[in-house]
DNA sequence: CCGATTTCCGCACAG
DNA sequence: CGGAAATCGG
């Protein structure tokens, strides 16, 4: 049961909002998984059946966050409730509803980014386009970027302007039509085709806003134009639609998502209920005030200062490193003494970085330290070479027409069938217009086949021909796949190698015959008893388990336990919450990223994500900066990241306080943050201004007008007390706090006047 | 056709 | 610098 007295007044009022749309704006730390879980509850204590609730969230993660949390607040009254991801929902709808998409059957499998690559290769060859001037990656991108904006092959083709976007056009048709071609969908084409049949369709639609008439939208300021127009569309006949997000932690701007959806969310729904959660309760006073005195330089924002009763806790340390091993030893050794003087366990650390590439150096001082990490998202289970070919087994067994599975496997293992015999096949297959598993089937009709390939076609035609009778026959997909591994001998050359990688592979083909074997015992009980798989249906049998596949991408990671530091990029820690937070790298140039210069809004975007990273440590945070630094084999440096700037002085300390006090712990010098290096790593003295060494003042006479914590009046925002003075002289900046609202403001222009304290 | 060698290229990333 | 793809030679 779930109890309202545990909520605060905002939140209890998001929970039992009940008829209209509501936007709930959460800053980070103030419990909105909670108040929306609570608010499944509610509505379903209400009176509201769980089928007709929808709950939206943007990775398996969440979701499964999701529905074990709303699992113990409701038990078996959730059942039927659909609490999903975005693409997990659409497949759903679209397995019922593809009889509107002509070409299509509800076998279609799922293309992934690599998947998609090797179909774009195909096409831009089969176009004579040079893949210099048309990489499939960016071709690739610009198509995903398209289907975001709900724009089909045919709406592209006519906004495109330039010679290149009609290129372009052209491989977005050809790929269409490869793709229906081998019954493949993938992600982008998910969420637009399902808007696609809810636009064409009525009846389609009205069933489903019938159905979903409360609909739930987790991290809704990540959402790209066709998700937000899905959610319109389901939304439109109840309008009980909860959004909650928050504008400050949009970070996925490069892969399409739109602030602008959760900026206009009052627009699109004027009678909107807007709710802010502004109390923390994740981090320290000093982190919070750090986190908001960042982001609040941004300028499309929400209004909005989060609190905490919280303790102010220590300033945030910042360590300014000769080079990246020097950071990486300060970062290991702080680890360690903090284990030592606190007892913390290694999971009350993140070392949070904005690119992999900053990854190996920490990994390896790490490892040469002997403290445990591990690295979140290497990469993914189900994208390893080994599972990738026994997956397009099952997948061609599934979908005789899946041509890119079909290659994949057609050598694998060595067949002596390469790409000359390959490309027999395909054309065979393209004026047959038959389904390719089928059509070797008939490798005696194959015009200019040498003898030796022909036979090796015919057996493997025959191979998969026997594996089908096993799918026939609803073997479990265990069974299945032993058997592909028994009658491919997959194995043997791994076997024989017996290397580590090999001996890895063969590890990981094991990890994934135990899921299939959990795969099939889940799935044969035919009733979802427990909370936990609240809005899982698991079919039987292989696309079932295919599908599950294809959208879960990762593997439960229970064993995952053990206690280790966790090493990730800024992005990925989206959502999480350590004790302990290293934050490193942070240099113009870095971070943040050498592009957000000349593209505008891009500087914005990295502003949240500095303070996404600053909102994951509930206690302490470490900052680092490196002078200079190898990337990509050369040497760069790079001057100190505009952010730490930002970021008020009482709330930095260069010395950290667990060091043994061999001099006084000092305060940071503002005049070390006036100097900057340019960012080409030359001195800065070619462009006029002297070259001087860092941390050397730049004005001697140092007016000091305004202090810290002096009491000032302004006529707009009232009386705040200065929390941070930055620059010198003209450029003086300070931060200001006017009651919870902090601004930064120039000292010449804002006509303060000082006030007695 | 296959393995070895050279060349190329580089943000963030879930589904 | 290191991984992936392209190219070369047997």
């Amino acid at each position: 049961m779930y109890r309202l007295e545990d909520l605060n007044p905002v939140q209890q009022l998001a929970v039992v909002h009940r008829e209209g749309p509501l936007l709930i704006l959460a800053g980070a730390g103030s419990g909105k998984t909670r108040v929306l879980t609570y608010r499944i509850a509610h509505l379903i204590a209400q009176g509201v059946e769980p089928w007709e609730i929808l709950a939206i969230t943007f990775t398996n993660k969440a979701a499964q966050e999701m529905r074990e949390r709303a699992g113990t607040l409701v038990g078996s009254e959730g059942r039927g409730l659909w609490v999903t991801t975005f693409h997990s929902a659409c497949v759903r709808i679209l397995r019922q509803e593809i009889g509107n998409l002509p070409g299509y059957t509800r076998d279609f499998v799922i293309y992934d980014s690599g998947d998609q690559q090797s179909v774009l290769k195909t096409c831009l060859k089969e176009l004579n386009l040079d893949d210099k001037k048309f990489p499939a990656r960016a071709v690739g991108a610009v198509i995903s970027e398209a289907k975001n904006k709900l724009l089909d092959q045919d709406n592209f083709e006519q906004q495109s302007g330039d010679y290149s976007q009609h290129q372009i056009a052209k491989v977005y048709r050809a790929y269409q039509k490869r793709l229906k071609v081998s019954n493949a969908l993938d992600f982008d084409d998910l969420i637009m085709l399902t808007v696609s049949i809810f636009r064409q369709n009525p009846e389609v639609l009205s069933r489903y806003q019938e159905r979903f008439r409360y609909i739930l939208v987790d991290e809704y300021q990540d959402t790209n134009h066709a998700q937000y127009s899905l959610v319109k569309l389901l939304a439109a006949r109840y309008r009980n639609l909860c959004v909650v997000g928050d504008d400050d932690q949009s970070v996925y701007g490069f892969r399409g998502a739109d602030v602008q959806n959760i900026l206009d969310f009052e627009r699109d729904y004027p009678e909107a209920k807007v709710l802010k959660l502004e109390q923390n309760y994740r981090s320290t006073q000093s982190i919070l005030e750090a986190a908001n005195s960042v982001v609040c330089n941004n300028t499309e924002r929400k209004e909005k200062s989060l609190w905490t009763k919280n303790p102010k806790g220590q300033p945030l340390i910042f360590y300014v490193a000769d080079d990246e091993q020097d950071e990486s030893r300060y970062v290991a050794e702080r680890i360690k003494r903090l284990r030592n003087l606190e007892g913390r366990p290694l999971n009350d650390f993140a070392i949070l970085y904005r690119t992999n590439a900053q990854s190996r150096v920490l990994e390896e001082r790490l490892m040469k330290e002997g403290i445990p990490y591990r690295i979140f998202s290497e990469h993914k289970f189900y994208e390893r070479l080994e599972i990738k070919d026994i997956l397009a087994y099952l997948r061609v067994l599934s979908n005789p027409a899946d041509i890119v599975n079909f290659v994949r496997i057609l050598n694998v293992p060595k067949r002596g069938l390469g790409g000359t015999s390959l490309a027999k096949v395909l054309e065979y297959t393209e004026e047959q217009k038959m389904p390719i598993l089928e059509a070797i089937l008939e490798a005696d009709y194959i015009p200019d086949l040498q003898p030796k390939a022909r036979k090796s076609i015919l057996a493997f035609a025959q191979l998969m021909q026997s594996l089908k009778e096993l799918v026939n026959n609803e073997t479990s997909v265990y069974k299945l796949v032993e058997e592909i591994l028994n009658r491919t001998g997959y194995r043997d050359p791994l076997i024989t190698d017996n290397t580590p990688e090999s001996q890895a592979r063969l590890e990981n083909i094991a990890e994934f015959l135990s899921v299939t074997d959990e795969y099939d015992k889940k799935a044969s009980q035919s009733k979802p008893v427990a909370a936990d798989e609240l809005g899982v249906e698991l079919t039987p049998g292989l696309s079932g388990f295919l599908e599950q596949v294809s959208l879960v991408a990762e593997i439960g990671q229970l064993d995952q336990q053990e206690a280790a530091v966790v090493l990730m990029t800024m992005h990925s820690a989206k959502g999480l919450e350590f004790p302990v937070v290293f934050i490193v790298g942070l240099e113009e140039g870095i971070f943040p990223s050498i592009r957000s210069d000349l593209e505008p809004g891009l500087i914005e975007e990295e502003r949240r994500l500095c303070y996404v990273a600053l909102t994951r440590a509930r206690e302490k945070v470490y900052l680092c900066h490196a002078g200079q630094r190898m990337l990509y084999g050369r040497r760069q440096y790079n001057s100190r990241s505009r952010f730490l700037e930002e970021i008020p002085y009482n709330l930095l300390e260069e010395i950290d306080p667990i060091d043994p006090p061999a001099r006084q712990p000092k305060k940071l010098k503002s005049t070390e943050f006036s100097s900057r290096v340019s960012s080409t790593g030359l001195n800065s003295s070619a462009f006029g201004s002297p070259a001087r060494k860092l941390g050397t003042p730049l004005v001697e006479n140092v007016q000091e007008e305004f202090r810290l914590n002096d009491k000032v009046g302004h006529d707009k925002f009232g009386q705040g007390i200065i929390m941070g003075v930055k620059g010198e002289g003209h450029q003086t900046v300070l931060t200001i706090n006017f009651q919870g609202q902090l601004k930064q403001l120039i000292a010449e222009y804002a006509k303060l006047t000082r006030l007695k304290a």
